[in-house]
DNA sequence: GTTTTATCTTACCGGTGGGTAAGATAACAG
DNA sequence: CTGTTATCTTACCCACCGGTAAGATAAAAC
């Protein structure tokens, strides 16, 4: 039993009939690919092994999305915009520096557990062609840099103590990506025990 | 510059004669190899690459290896045994546990900027075939009992606070392996920097 | 019912890459 | 110098995979 309960129905059906509903067999494929992307790597997975999941031939797959790497971009986009609606989330909500990085690490923790999420984090960026390759390393840069400001602003308003931000900064999104690869979604951690364990452990250390 | 101060020749060398010398030869492919791997990932490197890399033609490769399999796993290995070193000498060199999760962190942290340590947590195991995937996860199982035991250790001897040791070994292993990620021989980060930096970093939260 | 349009299938192409067969050549042993 | 053995090359095979052409079929529009 997954411990899942936003239980989407199986992405199959959405190719049950031929009935025209491009937006939901278009979310189908998706879906499915992120799922194979994370257990056999963008690289083994086929078209075709998209397709027979999905109980259609690899062809179909063409209505919906260009070519392969479409599809891979698109699973990137999805998993990143998760990560921004956090970040925008944090800013808005005032507290302290701690505060923040704590509701940070708490949230982000999260999108490690979610497939669309993991694939940012987890997927090889050298599949990417050099210009969806280069929007993502935008968008880590652009995750890092608002890290290492809530840092900092713990480390001004006293809630933090004094430490080297980029170290630290990498030293807990080293720990929170990490999650994407050990993370099962039926293993003995929950994902919200993993998010709660994580903003307490990691916060432990930042404590004047 | 290189800032790596042991300069064994290029690679490429190795192969600049026929002179009969299978260990230097073999040991030159799985250099180059190991970068390649590195720079492309498993998938995305062909044979061709590697024999073009070292001026020689892919079939005089498997003079030297049964196949492309083979040359991974021996990167692996190589990348394994690294870190087995660093554990045994932790072992002996008796101290609070404390110490010894400090004295590990530095070790780590410097093996994850080696190429073939690099190797074995950058790598996706996927590409093993299940015997000698089933060896790696054991080596990797085997890291964790023991960093785990370190931070037991130190719970025990009062040099390590109260926590759970399954997340913390979990948060810190994921922050030293993701090092392996971003780390750049040239980068602005040297590899005795980031030991001696995260050794701090991340033992500070541990203190009781 | 008829037309139109989206959906999906069968059959196929071309490139790539791991791996091999067979032979040439240079290093070594005697 | 001669035979032997390791080393390396040229030429090739085959399986796989991304992607396409062309047509069949069922849903929607009228």
């Amino acid at each position: 039993m997954s411990r899942d309960a936003s239980a989407s129905p199986s992405p199959r059906k959405a190719f049950a009939d031929r009935r025209r509903d491009p937006a939901t067999k278009r979310e189908a494929v998706l879906k499915t690919a992120a799922q194979l992307f994370l257990e056999k790597s963008y690289g083994r997975m086929s078209m075709n092994d998209v397709a027979e999941r999905l109980n259609i031939t690899k062809p179909a797959l063409y209505h919906y999305f260009d070519n392969k790497e479409d599809i891979l971009l698109e699973c990137y986009r999805l998993g990143v915009r998760l990560i921004e609606e956090i970040l925008n989330g944090i800013a808005d909500h005032c507290g302290t520096g701690l505060q923040k990085v704590e509701a940070f690490i708490h949230s982000y923790a999260t999108v490690m557990t979610v497939n669309f999420g993991r694939c940012v984090m987890r997927l090889d960026e050298g599949d990417l062609t050099s210009g969806a390759r280069a929007e993502m390393r935008a968008y880590k840069r652009k995750i890092d840099r608002r890290l290492r400001g809530f840092i900092q602003e713990g480390i001004e308003d006293g809630s933090i103590a004094q430490c080297d931000t980029k170290i630290t900064a990498f030293s807990i999104a080293g720990a929170l990506n990490w999650i994407c690869m050990w993370y099962e979604p039926d293993g003995a951690l929950s994902a919200e025990e993993i998010a709660t364990q994580f903003a307490r452990t990691l916060t432990q250390g930042l404590r004047p």
